[in-house]
DNA sequence: ATGGTTGCAGCGCAA
């Protein structure tokens, strides 16, 4: 057991794409856990001969062209669970696994857009079965890290422009409230708490308008922790420069350390 | 700029 445990989580949208990207990042950052979403490939077609080569496990949830999610962990894991439990989803989004002590989940949060569809009505519902999830985590005394792309930029800090994302999704108070409604319970964001007044930190650049050229950036994608877990918290950090790449993810990795798990 | 880009699938849709 490592002294200190690293956790990254990032959006690779789709793994056959950025597998290259992934392996330089397991072998440059030596994360002990890698959550991935946006994976874009069946559980079947995930490649995890090439993860494995490295020393990492990997658990897989995915649908053809869409959704997907996956954890890699130099350590073993167990009681792998696929789907967000108590919610019937036709969508990959979620998985959850057991690593040393702690509950550790990846997911990807709906998007939403546009807020007039049943899209944004998925993604309070989905939203509404993770807080009770959580809430249930909780009350089990279950020791978790639960990270991924929450498609939520918790405040207007976590946004280039607040007017101009006003009517996104990941913006909307419907959805900010639900994602405050999970932090009231009792879970810690990692990086705004340790960064309460960083600005630009960003997870995410539009591919489009040039956005990562003019700092036109999101910060949606979050690791939240249970209160003995955040009491071990050292040290959070987001690695934009992924985002500068050749064939560069929309999403670059949000990581935590966390000691004497 | 009612645009712009990427990935997938397959000649639109999701992000």
């Amino acid at each position: 057991m490592p002294a200190v445990l690293k956790i990254a989580t990032w959006n690779v949208n789709s793994i056959k794409v950025r597998l290259g990207h992934v392996l330089d990042y397991l072998r440059s950052a030596t994360p002990d856990v890698l959550l991935l979403q946006e994976t874009k490939v069946p559980e079947d077609q995930f490649p995890r001969l090439e993860i494995e080569a490295l020393g990492y496990r990997a658990a897989a949830i995915g649908q053809r062209g869409y959704n997907g999610a996956a954890i890699l962990s130099k350590l073993p894991m167990s009681d792998v669970a696929r789907g967000l439990p108590g919610f019937e989803d036709e969508q990959a989004r979620y998985i959850e696994a057991t690593i040393a002590d702690l509950r550790i989940a990846s997911l990807y949060l709906p998007n939403g857009n546009p807020i007039d569809s049943d899209k944004f009505t998925y993604k309070l519902d989905w939203m509404r079965a993770f807080r009770n999830h959580v809430r249930s985590l909780l009350a089990l005394d279950q020791a978790f890290v639960l990270g991924g792309d929450y498609n939520v930029a918790p405040e207007d800090i976590d946004v280039f422009d607040p007017a101009t994302m006003a009517e996104d999704a990941v913006c909307r108070p419907e959805a900010r409230a639900l994602f405050r409604e999970v932090i009231y319970l009792g879970v810690t964001e990692a990086f705004r708490t340790l960064h309460p007044d960083l600005t630009q930190a960003y997870s995410y650049y539009d591919y489009q308008a040039g956005a990562w050229e003019k700092g036109r950036g999101i910060r949606i994608d979050h690791l939240l922790l249970s209160p003995t877990v955040a009491d071990r918290l050292v040290q959070v950090g987001i690695d934009r420069a992924q985002r500068g790449l050749k064939q560069p993810s929309d999403h670059v990795p949000v990581w935590c350390e966390l000691e004497g798990v």
